[in-house]
Formats: structure tokens, C-alpha cells, sequence
DNA sequence: ATTGACATCCAAAACGTTTTGGATTATTGT
DNA sequence: ACAATAATCCAAAACGTTTTGGATGTCAAT
């Protein structure tokens, strides 16, 4: 049976109150009763009833995340993202309670049930979408939250890598090894980044003084068998690209596999990049060529933000915008 | 401010009581009643409490991991099998409380913490070691759980694969291609795991007719970084071996990278095979040889056999020990 | 008319903490 | 001696649900 204040304190002498006080560090308890309470608590092996606790106090320290269900295997994005969360939460004390949830009504959903219901202190929110309304709900309900990345409107604390000149790296370095005919795998449009990331390929484009082709711009849906599908539907146009870049690696990785099923080689046949820089893009077959966004450590700077808002601290910089890095692997190939 | 059953029950005329049971599908108020009560709880935005209904009901819909701190990166098998158990969970409606702890006496505080804190209904326990302290709390406690893999005592509900079994074939693959000198890179003999691997490594090189080598046992802690360090060792001795067989997938790619550094060629030079098989192992470079635990599914499992154990429905098979599947990929190489 | 069963509603207790607003005693200053 | 202050303790309220143990009115059987 779960010991109780009124254990202690029918077993010590003292009240409830003077118990509670005692072992909560009160000024008001003579320090020989604190000890002596602060004993007997330890002897019964006491530990505080959270949700009583957290019913009377209104805190609960707990962040929480809702994360996208997958169909077979972890999004390495996310179980990144949730390592360094988690990591840093420790940091602090604080637990991280998971929701995973369908995209869309489900996880909207869950935000409210898991906000509304007081259950957790604040939020991190990954994967923004335009006009997201996981975001509108979040500021309706004054609820604290950090946001890894960012959308059209932007008056809310976030952390993001910038996309629109990671890309456009990506293209001037394949532009300069002399490709000409280079293609681009977008993520979903209502993704935020979709939209930054497909400018900074147009700005590629445009200083390389290349121009834009439609048909070289393939939608997937940031898993790698809709990378591999984009980029069989691309090497099967007429005149095929000699590059492909990818809104995210896995994309890349799955592009990479289609590219190899065609009997073709990677970066000696075509080019292939990709976004993120998951471990597993350094272990690919080339290694991937990818913009490093450092997922961990920015899921860590996320959980420093979110615990400054919850407590009501200043932050420094409620909009941090980080320099992507361009990281090139065997995958771009050489000159051609 | 939060919409309570207060604020409902002045707003429709009815008693908090009334209130409450309408919203929980009692049997004893009237359609009309109900229908009139739901609808204002709607339009008001109730969401219930759930520190208040926890601390009346003693139930909190929640399921307990305590996974160990990462250093730089996510650990692929802990994240794998949080992805099984999420989205398992969410098909019964819980959600995930995740606590990041150092191994150790953390860990185990973490387990006191939430566990006697009543905050979560049942806990996924894994990477188990012998007389595994967090076991011990929790049959104390009586607190539901259950355990992905087992250990010397094995009272308690668990999901296993047949390490044992596993590793032995792996042995007796490699002998089949002519390997006679067959190190093995153990996990850290705290783990339960370990012991039950490496008895698989005897029975293979016995059957084999080979004879066990103190020099090709080397001890790593489950991390790349370590499978590195300890190939390098192997590689360094007079008599190096042929055929590397480490006791999970990190480590035998760490020591595939080693092999590489050292000019050698994975599976012509030196064979290496691993346990687990990640998604990292098929997209190593070559793909690795492994024994095939799916990792995801057991999640899941485990979760289903955790929900019936928190709602004491009988279990058919308390102890499920799952037939290992070897996987044999490029990094065996061929005949030697 | 009376009694028993049923439907539909409700007040208060309970859960286990924290907080509020004290009471009582001892000490110090005038 | 008395008043003010400080130290140390405590009862009850509060938080927001669910549960317990009813009250009241209606209907059917006798």
C-alpha cells in the first residue's frame, strides 16, 4: 500500500501540515523535527502522490511531445529529436510524456487532450506545417511551447536550421562539379520547410544560372519508399537528371536504393543529396551527401527555451535561426 | 482559464454529479439529460482533469519507460522498440511516460519515482541484467510490467529471442565458409543477454569442432565506438582472426569501420556479423550478417501482454521466446 | 389506498497533496 | 509587568474528479 502524509505523520507525532512542510522545505519546522520527519519518511520508503500533488500545485513537470505514428520502423528524425528532448529534460527533472498519434485530427486531438487536461507544462512541436493549427491552438490555450522550425507567421519561440540556403549549398556544389540537369524531391506542401527548402533549389538554380524544369520537381512524403518511387518516375523522363537532391536523407537514402536497382552508380551516373544528416546518411551505400541540421543538440536548445518560457524566464533569442552546414560524401561523385 | 465540471453543471442546470455521469456513460441519467450536458461540454471546451480523475480513480492511462541516457546519438534498438510500444499504445489509447536516466542507481530512483508516485499503470522494462534491481523493485512493489528479455530468475511475464540459438548459428554459418579462428565482441557481463550469447558462441564453436580462445573474447558496451576499439584489439593480436561475431549490431559495425581503417576488406579479409538487425545493418557498408530480432514487433507484444497484465486478464503464454532468424548479408563474404 | 420497484436526480465524502489562516508559547524590548 | 515579535506547530479549505449513499417522483401490482 502506497505510503501517504498521514502515514508519517501519525507515525511521527506531527501533523499533516507540519509533515507536508517538513519534507518540502519549509522555514516554519524546527530543524530537529525536520530530521526526524525526513526519517521516518525515508524508513517507509515515501514518495509523493503525483497526481495529488499536481491537482493542488498546477505543475507537473513533464514536457510533452506528440510524435507522428510510423508504419514500420522510427522516423530517425523524430527518435533523434526525442533523444535530445529527452536527454536535456533530464537535465532538469523533468519526464517526457509521449503521444503517438495519425497526422492530422488525431494529433490535434491529442494536443488538446494532453494540454487542456493540465497533464503536461509545456510542448515541443516538430515537422510545422503553414498555418499550423497545432501551433494556433498552442497560443489560443496560453500553453508554453518551443517549436523546432518555422512557418509563415512566426511570433512564437523556435529553433530552425535554415533550409532555403541549405539547399541552395547543395545545389551550387553539384552545379559546380558540372551537373546541369538537377532534380528536386519535395516534401508535403503544407510542411513549412517544403516551401523554404524549394526556394533555396530555385535560388541554386538561378545563381548556377540554370533554369527550372517541372518535371524535375517530384513530390514524396519524407519516407524513403517515396524517395525510391520519385526517383525511378524521374529516371524514367526523357532526358534524365544527372543530380537528385532530397528534402530530407531518407528520402535521399530511398533515391539512392532506385538509382542502384537500375544497375546505375551512385554519384558516378547521378548525383544524389539529401537534407538532415541522420546517422544513418553518414552509413549509407555511397555515404549521403546532406546538409547537417544537428537534430540532438537542437532538441537539447529546444528543452533550454521551453523550460526558460515555462518558468517565465527571459530568453535571449526566441528566434534562433541556425547556419546550415553542407556535409559532401562519395554521393555527389566527382566532375563530371 | 480551465473549463471544470463546475462550470458545466451551473451552465446546464444539473449537479456536478449528474454532470459527471452523463460525460462517463452512467447508466442512470436520462438520453435527454445526457445529450443536453454532452453538448455544453462541447461547446465549452471540457477536457477533464486528469491529476483530479488520476487521484480519485488510481488509474492514469500511461505506460513507463526508463531509458538510458544517450551520449552523442540515439541508441537505434532503444528507439526502435519505444516506437513498437508507442504505437502500440496508442491503439489502447495510452500514452508514453519516458524518463531519461544515467544506468544505475538513477535508473533505479527514476523506477521509485514513478512508480510509487503512482503515475503510471505498467512498465516495459529492457536491456535486463542478472538479479536486475529494477525487476526486483517491481515485483516488490507489485507494480504491473513486463520485460523484454529475460534473465536467471524469469518469475515475471517476458518477450525474448533465443540469443542463444542465435549466435550459435551465426557461428556455425561462418564455420560452414571455413572460418576457423572466430573472435567474439561480448556485451558487458551485467547484462543477462551476454551470458546466454556467449553460451551461444561455445555451443557453436563446439559443434564446429573449434576450440574456445581466451584471446578472441573481448569485452565491449554495446556502442560502435566500442566494437571499434575492440576489433582493433583482435586485429593487433599475432594470430588475428578471420570471422569477427559481436553481441549486437553497433558494435559489429564499429568494428567493420576499424577493419576498413586497417585497409582490410569486410568479408574477404575478415568476416563480421552482429545481432539485432537494425535498420543500420542492412544499410551498412557492405550489409551486415545478423540474427534478426524484430525489435518493433516485440514492442508491440510486449505491450499487449503489459495492458492485460495491468487489467489481470489472463495471458495465454507468459514467457514467449521467439525463434532467432539469421540474415546473411555481404559482411560474411563467401568461401574462404 | 398502499406498497414495492424503478428511473432520475443530488450532497457529501474521498482521493493526497499544498496553502491559508490561524493558535500557542517563548523571547525580547520598553 | 506588559506588549510586540518570532518560532513552531496545526485545522481546514482547496484542487477536480469519481463514488457512495441517498431523496424524490412515477408506475404497477395487490
Amino acid at each position: 500500500m502506497k505510503v501517504t502524509l498521514k502515514d508519517i505523520a501519525r507515525e511521527s507525532g506531527y501533523s499533516i501540515t507540519t509533515v507536508s512542510h517538513a519534507l518540502s522545505g519549509y522555514g516554519d519546522v524546527n530543524e530537529n523535527t525536520r530530521q526526524h520527519i525526513i526519517a521516518i519518511a525515508e524508513r517507509l520508503g515515501y514518495q509523493p502522490n503525483l497526481a495529488a500533488r499536481h491537482l493542488r500545485s498546477k505543475q507537473t513537470k513533464t514536457i510533452g511531445m506528440v510524435i507522428p505514428l510510423t508504419t514500420y520502423y522510427s522516423d530517425p528524425f523524430f527518435m533523434e529529436l526525442l533523444s535530445g528532448v529527452g536527454r536535456q529534460a533530464a537535465e532538469y527533472g523533468y519526464d517526457l510524456l509521449l503521444s503517438a498519434q495519425q497526422p492530422g485530427e488525431e494529433e490535434l486531438s491529442a494536443y488538446r487532450r494532453i494540454v487542456a487536461s493540465s497533464r503536461i507544462d509545456g510542448v515541443v512541436v516538430a515537422r510545422v506545417q503553414r498555418d499550423d493549427p497545432r501551433i494556433t491552438f498552442l497560443k489560443e490555450a496560453r500553453h508554453p511551447f518551443v517549436v523546432f522550425g518555422r512557418s509563415n507567421a512566426n511570433d512564437y519561440p523556435y529553433i530552425d536550421v535554415d533550409g532555403r540556403a541549405g539547399i541552395r549549398q547543395i545545389v551550387l556544389h553539384l552545379a559546380r562539379l558540372g551537373h546541369r540537369r538537377i532534380a528536386f524531391i519535395l516534401s508535403p506542401p503544407q510542411l513549412a520547410f517544403t516551401t523554404l527548402r524549394y526556394e533555396g533549389y530555385c535560388q541554386g538554380l538561378d545563381e548556377a544560372g540554370l533554369s527550372l524544369r517541372d518535371d524535375y520537381v517530384v513530390e514524396g512524403d519524407l519516407t524513403r519508399a517515396s524517395g525510391h518511387a520519385a526517383a525511378l518516375r524521374l529516371l524514367a523522363l526523357p532526358e534524365p537528371p544527372t543530380a537528385i537532391v532530397a528534402c530530407n536523407d531518407s528520402m535521399a537514402i530511398g533515391a539512392m536504393l532506385a538509382i542502384q536497382e537500375r544497375k546505375l552508380v551512385v554519384g558516378r551516373d547521378v548525383a544524389v543529396a539529401g537534407f538532415d544528416d541522420i546517422p544513418a546518411a553518414a552509413n549509407a551505400s555511397p555515404p549521403l551527401t546532406t546538409v547537417r541540421q544537428p537534430i540532438y543538440d537542437i532538441g537539447r536548445q529546444a528543452l533550454d527555451m521551453l523550460i526558460r518560457v515555462i518558468r517565465n524566464e527571459p530568453v535571449e533569442n526566441l528566434h534562433v535561426l541556425l547556419v546550415p552546414e553542407l556535409i559532401v560524401r562519395a554521393s555527389s561523385g566527382g566532375m563530371i
